[in-house]
DNA sequence: GCACGGATATGCACGCAGTGCAAGTTGCTA
DNA sequence: TAGCAACTTGCACTGCGTGCATATCCGTGC
């Protein structure tokens, strides 16, 4: 069909995609990322080591694959809120879509374990979640006031925003996980959006 | 020699160890950063491949090496700031120690046009920055009020600071460096800050 | 039913990053 | 002058990532 060039195999790629990743993930959580080769994964999935890069551009993809679904998953939630509604509050409900989509508790603990032992993980992780101010920014921008910058101001709520949950994610896993995560995102925003305390300005 | 195990020692390997890290970003800026090989820097630095990891754990390290001391050069002047001083003040000051650091702004512009050109290095860069609240909470808890979850506020308020300065300098980037720095980042800070608008405000 | 085109799977070879090891080399110290 | 300790370098090896060539599979048009 001219309208559905290849529902099929399209549908197929996709389910292959997200075993890859499973098996990957749970490779890495067992036996540590740096002491897991893409060999023992493909071996592990019943490929090649060379097709896994037909599914992902590297290693690093094969586990953070989730992070950018996550950040579009964010985005869509957010472009549905109402545009006279202040950006804070968009986006804290926005975020709620994590608890939809992410699976198990354990299974994301195992995620964020397996995410924190690792440098360029981490930083893999960082930078995938920095360009989701990328997505968020155009969505925030239209519920600023006009001024100066605007732009600027859009993507600076939309980062402190991440900040906010990455800062809120660490402390979860640090406490393992025996707290609500949005208690503790707000608490991370009140931080920040709290006015200074009492005394005076500076020059 | 108790009193100074080796200091020439000590000082002819920082020296070496700026002249690679100079020599290599000059050649990463020249050709990029994925077709330069470290075979070619050592080449270009009179040195060998293997010595340049006697220097540097590794690639991304020889491109980043910078910023590890620019977050410690923050955390020294952030640690002078006096204690009664409000957070976002101090951080503010400490960020300053920049201007003093950097050295001329086409080599400012050099540097972060590389850093912008690759992914893995935007990656590092993102992931050491983001390093910098484990040096900045600490100093930063003590100016808080008394209250639950205060290492999480003074994280979240070190990474949102973080955070506004990397959004400053993507705009002052963006903008061909024609503005000053810090008016961006007062103008990220007060957007993030500012009391939830209601839609329309008064000019 | 059959041949074709496009997408996919796989093997092979290669370049390059990063590491362990072992053998020189240099400079400081006793 | 002997010797130690840090530094340099070469060598070999693992593993990631890529280009290329081949084989296979699927859906389409004849």
């Amino acid at each position: 069909m001219a309208q559905k060039p290849t529902p099929l195999r399209e549908q197929t790629r996709s389910v292959v995609r997200s075993l890859l990743a499973r098996t990957a993930i749970e490779l890495f959580a067992a036996k540590g990322y740096d002491n897991t080769t893409l060999e023992e994964v493909a071996a592990a999935a019943g490929v090649s080591r060379r097709t896994l890069f037909n599914y992902f551009r590297n290693k690093e993809d094969l586990a953070l694959s989730g992070l950018s679904e996550q950040g579009e998953a964010i985005a869509a939630r957010l472009a549905e809120r109402p545009v006279e509604e202040d950006a804070w509050t968009s986006l804290r409900a926005a975020f709620q879509v994590l608890e939809d989509i992410d699976t198990t508790p354990e299974r994301r603990l195992e995620m964020i374990t397996l995410l924190f032992g690792n440098e360029s993980l981490r930083a893999g992780h960082a930078e995938k979640q920095a360009r989701w101010q990328d997505l968020f920014a155009p969505l925030i921008e239209p519920r600023l006031p006009d001024s100066d910058h605007r732009n600027l101001q859009a993507r600076a709520i939309a980062a402190a925003a991440i900040t906010c949950l990455q800062a809120a994610n660490e402390e979860w896993v640090r406490l393992g996980g025996q707290v609500d995560l949005f208690d503790l995102y707000d608490a991370a925003v009140q931080a920040i959006r709290r006015p200074a305390s009492p005394p005076e300005k500076m020059t």
